[in-house]
DNA sequence: CGAATTCATTAGTCAAAGCTAATAATAATT
DNA sequence: AATTATTATTAGCTTTGACTAATGAATTCG
C-alpha cells in the first residue's frame, strides 16, 4: 500500500509525462512544490518499488505497474470530481482541492457506489477523462480553441487549466462544457478571438485563453 | 490546524470521556492501538497546544478548547456517516471506516453541503447525536433494552457497539433503529429476553445484545 | 504495613518525509 | 575547448509520530 505522499508523486508523474513527455526532477519538484532533493530521494524510493525507472541524471519514467497505480489514484480524483459536481452541486471551480485528498480515501466500494450513483461516466466535470478500473485512459484528440480557424463551429469539450481563477472566469461569461460556440474572427495582432454562443454575441477571448480550451469541430 | 493524528487523539479522549467519565493513558493507549509512552508524549503536545489539560500521574482531560475541535470532527464523521446510508446507499455496517477517514478532510463548504442536503439531520445512522456547529453535543437520555421491563413497547433509539459484526447481527434480524418492540418477557436465568416486532414472534435476545441497544419508552 | 502489581514517565532509537549546503554531472555559451 | 549555467545527487540535519527498555509513582493485596 502506497503513502499519501507516494500517491501524489504517482499522479504527478503520470500527468507531467502525459503533457510533457519526459519528466525531470525539476519540473516534478516545482509541480509538487517540493525542493529537488527531497524529490530525488522520494523517486528512488519509488523505484525500490518498481514503480518507476530510475538511472541517476537520466528522465524519469514510470513502470507499468506505477502507470497502473497513478492512473486509479486519478481515476479516484475524477470521480470524486464529478461526483461533488452531478451529486453536491459544487461549482466546478471548488470540486478540485477536494477531490485532491479525497482521492486518498481506502475503500473500494465508497469508490464503487460513486461510479454507480453517476451511470458509470467516462469524463470529469473538466472534461478530463476517467481512467478505466485498471487505470487505463485515453484522451480524445480534441483540438485548442486557439487552433480552430474563423468560421467553424465547434463544441467545448474540455479545460486544460483547471484552476478555480480560469474556471471562475468562464463562469462569469456562461461557459460550460459542451456549448456551442461560432468563431466568427481571429485578430491577426494578439490572436485574440471573436465568437458566438448561446445568447452571447461579438464576445472577445483572449489567446490565453484560448489555448486553455479545448473543443471538438462539428461534422 | 492540528494533523490527522491529533485529531484522532481528541476524537478517542472525548469518546472516551463520554462513556468511562475518567480518561488514563492506558484506556487511551488501548483504543488508538498505540504503546503507553507514545500517547504520554501525544498528550504532552496536545497540552503545550492547550487542547489537553496534563498533569503528570493524573487522568486526562479535554480543555474547552479540545472538547470543541473534538466535537467538531465528530460532527464530521457523523454527518458523513449519514450521507453515505442516506445519499449513497451504502449499509450501516460499511460507514464507520469510510467516515473515520473522511472526518479528516479540510473543506467546510464540503461539510456544509452534506448538511444541507441532508436536510440538517440531529443523529447519525446509528442513533448517535451529531454535534452542533460549535461542536456541542447532547446525548438523550435513552434507556438500555436491558433495563427494562417485560410489558413495555419500546422504539429502538440508538446501537452502542457500532462494530460491523453487531450491526450485521441486526440486519439478519431485520432490527433497525425507530422499530417498535414490544418486551414480551425476560429470563430470571440469563436475562435474555423475548420480544416481538414487524412482523417477528417471539424472537430471543440474549442480554448481551441488549446492553449494546438504546430504547425510547412509549408514552 | 510492606510487597507486589499496575500504571505512567523517561530515555533513547527509528522511519518517513521534509529541508539546506556542498558537490558532481550534464548542457549551453562563448 | 573552455567556461558558465543548469540540473541532479550526496551528505547531513529536522520534525512527526511511532517503538522498546528501564525506571518511577500509585494502587492493591497479603
Ligand atoms: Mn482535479
Ligand atoms: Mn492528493
Ligand atoms: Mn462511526
Ligand atoms: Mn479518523
Amino acid at each position: 500500500m502506497n503513502s499519501l505522499t507516494e500517491e501524489n508523486y504517482l499522479k504527478a508523474l503520470f500527468n507531467i509525462a502525459n503533457i510533457a513527455g519526459e519528466v525531470n526532477v525539476t519540473e516534478l519538484s516545482k509541480n509538487l512544490d517540493l525542493k529537488m532533493p527531497t524529490v530525488t530521494s522520494m523517486v528512488k524510493k519509488l523505484a525500490e518499488k518498481k514503480l518507476v525507472h530510475y538511472e541517476s541524471y537520466k528522465p524519469l519514467r514510470l513502470t507499468e505497474k506505477g502507470k497502473r497505480e497513478a492512473g486509479l489514484i486519478i481515476r479516484k480524483h475524477r470521480l470524486t470530481e464529478m461526483f461533488l459536481v452531478d451529486k453536491m452541486k459544487l461549482g466546478w471551480e471548488d470540486v478540485h482541492d477536494i477531490a485532491e485528498q479525497i482521492e486518498h480515501i481506502k475503500s473500494p466500494v465508497f469508490f464503487e457506489k460513486m461510479d454507480e450513483l453517476l451511470g458509470y461516466p467516462k469524463v470529469d466535470p473538466h472534461g478530463s477523462p476517467i481512467p478505466d478500473k485498471n487505470g487505463k485512459v485515453v484522451w480524445k484528440d480534441y483540438n485548442k480553441l486557439s487552433d480552430c480557424n474563423a468560421g467553424e463551429t465547434v463544441k467545448l469539450a474540455a479545460v486544460i487549466n483547471t484552476s478555480s481563477e480560469f474556471l471562475k472566469f468562464l463562469n462569469a461569461r456562461e461557459m460550460h462544457l459542451g456549448l456551442r460556440i461560432k468563431i466568427k474572427a481571429i485578430e491577426p495582432f494578439d490572436k485574440s478571438i471573436v465568437i458566438n454562443y448561446g445568447k452571447r454575441h461579438a464576445e472577445t477571448l483572449s489567446n490565453v485563453a484560448c489555448e486553455r480550451l479545448l473543443v471538438e469541430k462539428e461534422g
